[in-house]
DNA sequence: GTATCATATAGACAACCGTCAATATGTTTG
DNA sequence: CAAACATATTGACGGTTGTCTATATGATAC
């Protein structure tokens, strides 16, 4: 998965309403009118946001009679939920300032003008 | 982490820089004229990502002198990285169009009159 | 076919976002 | 203190977002 891919989830997840809906479907598909029942906002609005969602590959959608059910797409979620998971947060050493800041910057600048 | 704020750092995280940005971090503290070096941004543009990137809990300040580290916040990251991997994706068996829709959208309504 | 139910689209609006140039603030060095 | 350096703040701008009401589309049931 792309950072670019990524943004774009996160972004899909970055708005209360839809990571509800995201975190709803994880327990199963649901047609629209089922998921606006557990949300406050209008039915349009709902609508809005599952385009989003399918937009960014995080749902797909079926027709079933006169309803729309929305399911997870599970490979999508596992990607992204691979790439999170490999944001490994280097413990540096809390030694405050350390002494080589100014040799890393000067390397910066020579690397910048490449 | 409640999902409040977890959107909180999806919506950080959903722009291409500040990805970059966490990722950058993930590998060791950096000052902010190191983190610009590597984008394609003015430093007032970087400025005001940090900001968001800080206020969402995501990474810490300090200074060095003339220089103003930024340091990735593990514990926080370690909550949103729980937070991800707990959206479990439960596989619903793929027969389409299930016959209980209609029954579980009348238990919805009686939810909602409650 | 017409009525009804479920969802999508259009259009509007205020709020927020990403970006920049200009400027201010804070820190070190002479 | 003055100069230089590193970062933050301000103010502006076009673009995007979240929301609504009103309306259109698509599907079933009568």
């Amino acid at each position: 998965m792309t950072e670019h891919e990524a943004a774009g989830i996160c972004k899909a997840l970055g708005e209360l309403n839809r990571i509800k809906i995201v975190r709803s479907l994880a327990n199963g598909s649901k047609c629209a009118s089922r998921i606006l029942s557990e949300l406050d906002i209008t039915q349009p609005t709902l609508s809005h946001h599952m385009k989003f969602l399918t937009e960014c590959g995080l749902a797909v959608t079926k027709r079933c009679g006169k309803n729309t059910v929305y399911t997870l797409c599970c490979k999508k979620l596992d990607q992204f939920k691979a790439f999170i998971s490999e944001l490994e947060c280097l413990k540096n050493s809390d030694n405050d300032c350390p002494d080589d800041l100014n040799r890393d910057l000067s390397e910066t600048e020579t690397r910048k003008n490449k």
